[in-house]
DNA sequence: TCGTACCAATGAAACGATTCAAAACTTCGG
DNA sequence: CCGAAGTTTTGAATCGTTTCATTGGTACGA
């Protein structure tokens, strides 16, 4: 048990050219019974496993597609990436999945590996602009799909989420619930996707003369930057208090649900309506349970493997961006006050 | 541009030999400072990449190292799975990361994937009971470590989490801060861990003679299930109520903390201490920040990488199981009563 | 019996990198 | 100018698979 066995030694053990124990492999029906079984035989007996590398050499690609997210640990990417991997499964390749943290030296070396690899085409959320790596790979001819980024069609196709239609999305259904006087909680606008959501949120409220909409610097976009939010809004007082309350990501608005809800003054959603984004899975088990705006991530990785394929098949490069809409999730924190 | 260069190319554009390209690329002492310069020239113009494929089949194994887990969603195996990845950078090797989501049928997929990829070795969360397939690869002399589950020492390399110490360390912490009437709530004892936490805190109680220990069977291991226990205990009354909760997780015990907190009938830690186990993130933003069991994750990853080098290496199969001892993280929901 | 199809099996060539023995070139002392 | 010793460069052989033109067999009708 020194080697593995190769395709060699199975024709060997089962007295046929090395020729037909591939046929077996991959064309079993060029291949006569008798044979086939006296091969399968030898493939057992040996335990022999086909090597990956080879068959890679020789076809000139791999049967794998690089997938690059900011953050595994991240429900957004994790549904993408499972989604993706499904997909990826039902046409016959692989995903090899790289994180780069946030961190665009990581970001570049998986690039590197996954080219080495030579992956038939790769799926990234770029860490920050789109580098000058991604132009070096369109120019090496790799396919690649720019996932929860819009692309300049020229050059790349992609997939993302519109986020001003999410940001519309929640504050309209503050509105159609009865509120009037809104509030937004976000981190730095200078966050894309923070400041395309409050845009949303804009737009919905200017469709009504009487409402307004004021907005809530937060610190980040975690819970502990929400509760601080929370505490600042139960100072100023009952006439002062918004009616309702759209927060970049559910994070935050957990943690204002906590300030809200621990003082006892306030009653989610009698006193204020209270809406998050992205749908994660505390959402549901809030003390309250948290109305938000749901991505479609899986269908984002499915869509994002087809656009890939495309590319990989067709010769001439014609770039798609395709843009989902996202679900409005409505639970008891945003219930209509007559209904409880 | 249609085929990507190869080293062939490279050496001809640069007037050279092919073992020259080579030497420049792997041994670049061997090679003259002019030649060096001439072939690294004609590298940057051809866009030339290294073709892994061909590297590996010619050394006989990948740099490549394959991970599977039950679940990349879960924070626990998110951090090993960084932690590896960060350590099989250091020493040169890719990881290869499949995520089984407690499938069998998946799980096969990528051991399958995986040894035809010729990996140096596996790093294995396995689903359910080590599996036959698992026997194979170790027949096949596929250096294979156990995540996350002990292993006899004949067989594989391993390495865990002492689940019994921290179940003990839990108690103890309940115990050495004046509670005397603990509860474990925890879900079905067929799972492994929650049994090996409940026996740990059995231990514990055990050394104290007037400190009795109550079991509260859960439906999960959610934050839902967590919280039917909660309501359940809210309903009994202060007197019938224990004065110290371990849970055995996070999500849990976060259940439990919304059901006391909501009524405002019991205070934590006045009342009751609660204490969880996992430590993830939202432990520390709870609306009592919760104390907590911490697992250490990275050296896990870490470790685990050691162990697999140290079978690649040596020749001979001396395996080893290595546990480790989980943490105690103190914060506000067992603070002492008397210091609030 | 021969010729024509058809089907199965064969095995050399190719993929691209690495290795290594041999060849080619330098340098330097005599 | 020669030979020895050292340094660089060369290029054929190799890894394991797939491909495909060629060969070997079999069946069947004329």
């Amino acid at each position: 048990m020194n080697r593995t066995a190769s395709i060699k030694d199975v024709a060997n053990h089962a007295s046929v050219a090395v020729g037909t124990v591939s046929n077996v492999l991959n064309y079993p029906d060029r291949v006569s019974q008798r044979t086939k079984e006296r091969v399968l035989r030898a493939i057992d007996e040996l335990g022999f496993v086909r090597n990956d590398a080879a068959r890679q050499l020789r076809a000139g690609h791999s049967r794998t597609i690089g997938l690059i997210v900011l953050d595994v640990g991240n429900p957004f990417f994790t549904s993408v990436v499972r989604a993706a991997e499904d997909a990826a499964a039902l046409q016959g390749s692989a995903v090899l999945l790289g994180d780069s943290g946030h961190d665009a030296g990581r970001e570049a070396n998986y690039i590197d590996l996954f080219q080495e690899q030579r992956v038939q085409g790769l799926l990234i959320s770029p860490v920050g602009d789109v580098t000058e790596r991604l132009d070096l790979l369109r120019e090496r001819g790799v396919p690649t799909v720019l996932v929860d980024r819009l692309a300049d069609e020229s050059k790349f196709s992609s997939v993302a989420v519109d986020d001003d239609a999410g940001g519309y999305l929640a504050a309209r259904h503050l509105l159609d619930t009865g509120r009037r006087r809104l509030a937004f909680v976000g981190g730095p606008t200078s966050i894309r996707q923070v400041a395309d959501r409050l845009q949303g949120a804009e737009r919905a409220v200017k469709e009504e003369p009487d409402a307004t909409l004021e907005v809530l610097d937060s610190a980040g976009q975690t819970v502990l930057a929400g509760r601080s939010v929370g505490d600042m809004l139960v100072e100023r007082g009952r006439a002062e208090l918004p009616d309702g309350i759209f927060c970049a990501n559910d994070l935050l608005a957990l943690g204002v649900m906590q300030s809200l809800t621990m003082t006892h003054t306030f009653r989610i959603p009698e006193d204020v309506a209270l809406i998050g984004y992205d749908d994660i899975d505390f959402a549901v088990s809030a003390v309250v349970p948290l109305s938000s705006i749901r991505q479609p991530t899986e269908l984002l990785g499915r869509t994002a493997i087809e656009l890939l394929s495309e590319e990989v098949e067709s010769r001439n490069p014609v770039h798609r961006a395709v843009v989902f809409t996202p679900e409005l999730v409505v639970r008891q924190s945003t219930a209509t006050p007559g209904e409880g």
